[in-house]
RNA sequence: GCCUGGGUGGGGUAGCUGGUUAUCCUAUGGGACUGUGGAUCCUACGACUCGGGUUCGAAUCCCGACCCGGGCCCCA
């Protein structure tokens, strides 16, 4: 039996390589110019660190070992913990706000479907130390924005975790999760059963019901109005005045919960068509987790878009490579090596490693799509020149190496 | 973890109401054409996902595993 990839897992090919790295390359130049800087993190890491965010339920979708020093270690699930593990071990006394941006692969033990594997990767940026609205708007800015660069439209839905809890503010905490829980998943019904059996209030439940009900413009005046103001409402009024500002259509659901208790305030997430099941290209919001990992508290926004799902839908097309095949015989094998050593200076350029012969170098030429040949043979280069061959036009022509260099230069600018 | 559809050379396929040597296309290597590409021809390479069962006989029927797709659960 031969050895196959694991689970999950994917190869990437040349063709598709190329088209991953434009895309990224699009997204970094996105975050480095909103002022963020680039960071990598450790593949593993304890695996505390993920248990502390997360709770144990994780540790069945975590890809875990001992290893030899007898230390409990994670592949990463996910990279915001990682983060904010690096400015609790460092960067707690540096100038306010960080503003950070990474692309790297996760792990996580699921079962494989449409736009989900066990090792995907994601682009993500987080900024620390501003628990603003301005803060906040950034950062679903900047997300519109890096998507939209990559030609991708998405739903924009923005929620805000403090409105709801400021309402639940009487029951316990963990009563409180359960119940966001409930809300993210629109599950009504089992939300009900739940409140009846903690025996919350009437008057408490259908304010919960309508609350995470409201959707569109009037949301935040008739929260106001079913709840009475409050820091979190004045919050998220601010932060949807500076959306305006940043010109982004959005759609207000406080109903998003996105499942976890860490976040704190502002939660958002993009949806886009085209890909089935798993259709949240995007998600983030405010949280704070340094505390967790035994730093002082501080408020972080973030976010992390699902790099393999927008290469599923983004419309970037790579640039047409050039490519030069250099074209020898058995007695100019070397002078061909030396001159596409020159060539390369401007162009991609190949030489046979095949041993073939003249005719089939250049149906090699033919089938990597080369749009140039050049000849390099005794008579040509007896004359001091080589032969330049274009392969669309068939016409050829007798240069010298240093012209045939401009010549494929100049035509690797159009 | 659950439901559902599917796995035949590298890619795409025929065969699949069991019965010789598993079909065709394409791709790839070599060759014909001896310094000019896409064509043509020759040749080579190469598959029934794996394991078990039924049978005189299994790619074909049954069971299981693995893998892929779609949907749940979950989605940090």
């Amino acid at each position: 039996m031969e050895v196959q990839r694991p689970r999950g897992t994917r190869d990437f090919l040349p063709d598709e390589m190329e088209k991953r790295r434009q895309v990224e390359n699009i997204l970094r130049e996105v975050a480095e110019k909103w002022g963020y800087g680039e960071i990598k993190t450790p593949t593993f890491e304890h695996i505390e660190l993920f248990t502390l965010k997360s709770g144990e339920g994780i540790l069945d979708e975590i890809y875990n070992f001992k290893d030899k020093g007898d230390r409990e270690i994670a592949l990463r699930p996910e990279l915001t913990a990682p983060v904010i593990r690096m400015y609790v071990e460092g960067l707690q006394r540096s100038p306010k706000p960080l503003k950070f941006y990474y692309f790297d692969n996760c792990f996580r033990y699921e079962r494989p479907q449409k736009g989900r594997f066990r090792e995907f990767f994601q682009f993500g940026i987080e900024i620390i130390g501003s628990a603003r609205p301005e803060a906040d708007a950034e950062v679903i800015a900047l997300a519109v924005e890096m998507l939209k660069s990559v030609g991708i439209a998405g739903d924009l839905h923005v929620g805000h975790l403090g409105i709801a809890r400021a309402l639940l503010k009487d029951i316990s905490s963990e009563h409180q999760s359960k119940i966001m829980r409930f809300v993210d998943k629109k599950d009504d019904k089992g939300l009900e059963e739940f409140l009846d059996e903690i025996g919350s209030p009437d008057e408490m439940r259908g304010k919960l019901f309508r609350l995470i009900g409201l959707h569109g413009i009037n949301a935040v005046p008739e929260a106001r109005s079913l709840i009475g103001d409050n820091e979190a409402i004045s919050q998220f009024e601010t932060l949807l005045e500076l959306l305006e500002v940043y010109e982004l259509e959005y759609q207000v659901d406080l109903g998003i919960a996105r499942g976890l208790d860490y976040y704190t305030g502002m939660v958002f997430e993009i949806y886009c068509e085209g890909l089935g099941a798993q259709n949240q290209v995007c998600g983030g919001g405010s949280y704070r987790l340094a505390q967790l990992f035994g730093g002082e508290d501080i408020p972080s926004t973030g976010y992390a878009i699902g790099f393999d799902r927008v290469m599923e839908i983004c419309n970037v097309k790579p640039a047409m490579k050039k490519r030069v095949v250099v074209v020898s015989f058995d007695d100019t094998r070397r002078e061909a090596i030396v001159i596409a050593k020159r060539l390369r200076e401007h162009v991609h350029a190949y030489v046979d490693v095949m041993g073939r012969k003249f005719k089939d170098q250049i149906s090699y030429a033919n089938t990597i799509g080369a749009s140039h040949v050049v000849i390099v043979g005794r008579n040509e280069l007896d004359a001091g020149k080589i032969a330049l061959k274009d392969m669309s036009t068939g016409e050829q022509e007798l240069v010298t190496v240093e012209e045939a260099a401009g010549r494929l230069a100049s035509f690797n600018q159009v």
